[in-house]
DNA sequence: TCATATAGTTAAGCCCGTTTAACTAATTAG
DNA sequence: CTAATTAGTTAAACGGGCTTAACTATATGA
């Protein structure tokens, strides 16, 4: 696997320590505040998405259409999204993050920040302006992909 | 956030796209898989700390001693891991990946295998090796951080 | 206008994962 | 040797999340 593609290969190492902490802290973020991995996944979509319909939602997390009603219904009793109906096809829902919603989603992504500090406390200068510069171009590549959402 | 500690926030950067892509892999793989995430993230454990025992497993996923000694059992029956008992203290067992328990995760791991390959594409040669250091880099020194498990 | 398709909601029921509590077995301390 | 502690298992019960099925309402097409 490493000859040929090593840039694949350097990914998906990256991936192997990164998820390992991700699975962690998603499944006590999970626990501590009554949110359950579907609620997550929708969270992360309407994210990412900005204003999306009820069966965006569905596709994005793998349950049903109706299941995923219901989960909206629970996000919708935190305060964490708004529901209205499109305008333009009175058929459809949008779902938007609230403020309260997109906090919570930066609270998920940001529970790595005491990791990252260490690593980052670990790099020389050098090293750290290397990184910075890589991931810099893996995120504005990374945008501009459409990815097929199968 | 982005001013005095750029490699933080380069880091969160990345962490939220790739994360956007994780959590709807997980969820996809443990609906098509009937792994639920805790057993995800106990198959995660193993594989990282090699041998651990059944209250490992219970700290990591957030769940009762008694939840993670049944959620093992199942583990067991679908042959991902293997269960015996500690000779140095009979009390405690050691827990370890099988070869397919091993597959199922390299399976997790690389669901991200495609997205991979079109960020691949989209680099030149310069970029693709500058990021490829890059990461190296991060993966060297996230092995070397021993992190507190809290 | 009437029929069909599409988007979402609601309700009933099921299953899985969890917790609590009681237990076994091994180790450690006194 | 006995008592207390620690690691894990087992069983009962609960709850949440999911699916199916029936429904409402809007949109599209003949």
């Amino acid at each position: 696997m490493q000859p040929d593609n090593s840039f694949v290969y350097a990914l998906s190492e990256w991936s192997k320590v990164f998820m390992k902490f991700s699975v962690h802290n998603l499944l006590h973020y999970s626990k501590e505040n009554g949110l359950s991995m579907s609620q997550i996944g929708a969270l992360f979509r309407v994210f990412h998405s900005g204003n999306c319909a009820v069966s965006d939602i569905s596709g994005e997390v793998g349950i049903t259409i109706a299941a995923a009603s219901q989960m909206l219904d629970r996000l919708l009793q935190q305060g964490l999204i708004l529901r209205s109906e499109d305008p333009t096809d009175r058929r459809m829902k949008q779902i938007v993050l609230t403020e309260k919603g997109r906090q919570a989603l930066q609270e998920i992504i940001s529970a790595r920040q005491s990791w990252f500090e260490n690593l980052d406390s670990s790099l020389s200068e050098c090293e750290r302006k290397q990184i910075v510069d890589a991931l810099k171009i893996l995120v504005e590549k990374a945008n501009q992909i459409e990815f097929d959402p199968a």
